[in-house]
DNA sequence: TATTGCATTTTATAATTATAATATGTAATT
DNA sequence: AATTACATATTATAATTATAAAATGCAATA
């Protein structure tokens, strides 16, 4: 009857903490500086840690705090076992997205009709309604109900979103502010490569997406303009609901990621107009190709 | 105990209905063409119109509906005589942001401590809460407490605002379907002489602040694509409470709505790369003489 | 046939809790 | 000096209403 925790949460966060830092068995995990990372308290990070402690992941030791079973690499291994997986998006507004692709839901629905259909509380179906209106693709009614907007069926929308993504993503790239960051490449170059040479085929479509909207956030994100971020970034979720939808071409990846590959080639030979080019032919390319079910 | 009427609204879209289409003494109402115009059901258009007769704006005819009383011309002059305003922004949601603009706000705030401060309900202060999430210059935590994001304060950001402005406006005008809308050409035209023709003296700072972004606005809806231009309103929305808090350079107003005027005149005569060019300089000149608090 | 007027159904909100979770101050420990 | 352990204070949520407002069906009317 009161809220739900946040610790699983922070569980999962202090498993991905302890991988990308590569920590190794007997390291010291302060709670302070746990708390300060995740930006919470004290207490959903001790709570956490209790939880990790039973699932055999770090060790107490009374007085001197929490200390790390084991090494990040085995870490990974031993996840599964127990059930904390971070839930950040409610299933629900994935449903909500697939009836409407669907056409299972009328452009109008009020809030009643959905708590019937999906049989869950008004406060769990505003928090997905809330987030949908802010993603702009439904909207509250001035009287009672909400609206689909145009946003994810119409194809006049599904091409304007990717002229929208090559104009800004090319203009990033050539703002005086753009700087390369050596480490993110060199990640993105692997991943790429693992991608081309051979994870076309046994990588998860989910696996597959994600891979490339990060590249392509990667890239503004060099532009160290956090509204070219927040734009591309805003309508990379919107793509996420729609292409889901369309059967990937997997035959298309390896050149996919070879265009990938190039545009790194030639913004670290420093050849940034050309690869702004390259990257606005890249983008405008993919969408000639796929066909959304509209 | 219940919810807010929309009505008081609707009677504020009535009037301004009558008054766009420039309506004659006489002229049928009909409520659920209203209802549609408006996406609501007849219920709230019969109540604001009740409250128009009352006001003495439409008449009343058994069986027959709702009969506007006077020209549209003359309705303007009545209507302030009711207090039918619509307040389309909660004046807490503005406060909040002047507080944490003056340094009274801490970058951390609880909602408990909101709501003594500003001794509004809960439901109230949520919904300025979410408003501002959506515009991205707050944030909820993950435990307790919401946190402003440097958007509003940080001169770096102040800068990126207008470099982000620039190329979108810049590029919508290059895409292929930027078409140029003859009528609202004209009302920008009109709006941008009057304010360089003595208006920038006696304009109140909110009209002038208005006029503009509605030029620019109007603009980037030329391109027919939603994504520019719905970047660009959120874009301006931050504006919007920045820059209420820097004074205006009166003196500027002319050679601004000179600049204006002439990319009209360049986009009417078919010159948009040029139009386009200037357009980039016209924001980013802007971005350089103004200076905020920061 | 389109629209109103009215009665009825449906909807969403604002207020009010109980309660679990988060945040935090401080003495004890290393 | 930094960190933990624990006690206490504070916070936000989920559930539950009562109620006004919005939506809607339909007979009456123009």
């Amino acid at each position: 009857m009161a809220r739900q925790s946040v610790s699983p949460q922070i569980t999962a966060n202090i498993l991905e903490f302890v991988k990308t830092n590569e920590m190794r068995a007997g390291e010291h995990l302060p709670c302070q500086m746990l708390a300060d990372a995740f930006r919470v308290s004290r207490a959903p990070v001790n709570a956490a840690l209790k939880k990790l402690e039973t699932m055999g992941i770090v060790r107490a030791e009374p007085n001197r705090g929490y200390f790390l079973a084991m090494d990040a690499a085995k870490v990974e291994t031993a996840k599964p076992e127990g059930e904390p997986q971070r839930e950040e998006e409610d299933p629900l507004y994935f449903r909500i997205a697939e009836d409407r692709l669907a056409g299972k839901l009328d452009e109008r629905v009020s809030e009643n009709e959905l708590m019937r259909l999906y049989d869950v509380a008004r406060s769990r179906l505003l928090k997905s309604l809330h987030r949908i209106a802010e993603e702009g693709w439904m909207e509250r009614l001035p009287g009672n109900g909400w609206a689909f907007r145009e946003t994810l069926t119409s194809r006049k929308s599904y091409e304007e979103g990717y002229v929208f993504r090559a104009v800004i993503e090319q203009q990033a790239m050539l703002l005086p502010t753009f700087q390369p960051n050596e480490e993110e490449f060199r990640k993105a170059r692997a991943v790429q490569t693992a991608l081309g040479e051979g994870g076309y085929e046994t990588w998860s479509r989910a696996e597959i997406f994600k891979a490339n909207n990060e590249f392509h956030e990667m890239l503004v994100a060099c532009s160290q303009n956090d509204f070219f971020l927040d734009a591309i970034k805003r309508i990379n979720r919107l793509r996420r609901l729609i292409e889901y939808h369309i059967t990937i071409d997997r035959s298309r990846l390896p050149r996919q990621t070879s265009e990938h590959l190039h545009i790194l080639d030639l913004v670290e030979a420093g050849r940034r107009t050309e690869a702004a080019a390259f990257l606005y032919t890249h983008i405008m390319g993919a969408s000639r190709i796929k066909t959304p079910r509209v």
